[in-house]
DNA sequence: TATGCTATTGGCCTTTGGTCCAATAACCGG
DNA sequence: CCGGTTATTGGACCAAAGGCCAATAGCATA
């Protein structure tokens, strides 16, 4: 449970042979990240709890019996889990290690490999994880103000982002000025924004549309 | 010069085994594309033109005498040149792999390869060109907006789209607030904008920044 | 020196945006 | 039927943004 002494992040490993778990494990720890090892996809699938407190990544093997490290990538980014992955492999294609890149995984490692060049992919996932954490934490919190919104406020902030007037936007949803008026300045509000410009930026990160 | 029919994109292809170079083409100009030949890296990049009509691609082969395929990727990003590269090897070695994707590569084909592979990479290669070049294009607009502002009017279009109003940025710049709306006036003319929030999207695609 | 560009400011007036207080109406769950 | 939420509108008022016309001053280049 307790790691060695600084926590900065925790490292999942999955491989079918047990001796590898137990190396690259010692590795890592020496290294100062947690370690949590798994033997099959499936087992990891079924244990990993997502990163709530430390950033985390993910080292696996390619070809492993039952679902192969592939597989369990692409699982990984159908559920939407945001999770660095990092490929080991004794006998690794040229293919299977472009789809590997195509679909984001930070490095693709053949066996054996100097444990500087583990040690080099795992600060490289664990940044990039700690960097897309915290926009994708960001974004979640847009979203989360953006669904306190009304219908209506929502239809009237597409259109304020969208640069239009009051007055416009009335015509538009067949309504009065004042009306607008009001719900903008809930939309306002509710965004804790100060301004459009603001307003705009917030809108384009949750990827809020504005209207035609 | 002419090629087959439809013109829908050149692609230049680099190797320096001549059979190679001739059997490829053959391929791409049967799909319908225009081949452009160069037996070297060197000689390519003497030779290329920027893509001005038709969008282009690279196919280059990884190892060449003298400069080889990955060296040549580097250079063209280093250069600025927006083509998507597509590589081929006969004994490409996984690390040659890993390297080439995360540096943007379409794909990194093992020689010998399936024509459709080939052609596949190659349409997607193309399309990748396509949608880069339209936003890119649409950047190089607005940066040369930006050019036309003046230095002051570069500084309040910063403050604008930060959100301030015409009276603090007035306090900020140490001027009166009428001189503000002056500059702010010009800046949304040369900017071709009608609203703050269009203002703000523009200067974020241009990555022109909000002043602190 | 003259001309042109830029920065700066003033006044005047109109349009827009935003706030406070208040009120009506529809709808929904208890 | 009542209380809470949402949508809607009104009036009064103030602040902010923009347009139009005009003027001064510094600076650089022809």
């Amino acid at each position: 449970m307790m790691s060695s002494s600084n926590e900065c992040g925790t490292v999942f490993i999955v491989d079918d042979d047990a001796s590898v778990l137990k190396g690259i494990s010692r590795i890592v720890r020496l290294a100062g990240y947690e370690a949590v090892t798994h033997t099959s996809a499936e087992e990891f699938l079924h244990q990993a709890k997502p990163s709530s407190p430390s950033p985390c990544c993910l080292v696996v093997d390619l070809t492993m019996p039952g679902m192969g490290g592939l597989d369990l990538q692409q699982r990984l980014i159908d559920t939407g889990t945001n999770c660095p992955v990092i490929f080991m492999s004794g006998n690794g294609s040229i293919p299977a290690t472009v789809q590997a890149m195509k679909r984001g995984a930070v490095t693709f490692l053949s066996k054996p490999f100097d444990h500087d060049d583990l040690l080099q992919a795992i600060s490289e996932a664990l940044g990039k994880q700690m960097s897309v954490e915290n926009q994708s934490r960001r974004v979640i919190e847009i979203r989360q103000r953006i669904r306190n919104l009304t219908d209506r406020e929502k239809e009237v902030m597409g259109w304020v982002i969208s640069g239009m007037l009051n007055k416009q936007i009335a015509a538009r949803m067949g309504i009065v000025e004042k009306t607008v008026k009001v719900h903008r300045a809930r939309v306002m509000g509710k965004m804790q924004t100060q301004s459009v410009a603001e307003l705009t930026r917030l809108c384009a990160d949750a990827e809020f549309p504005p209207n035609r």
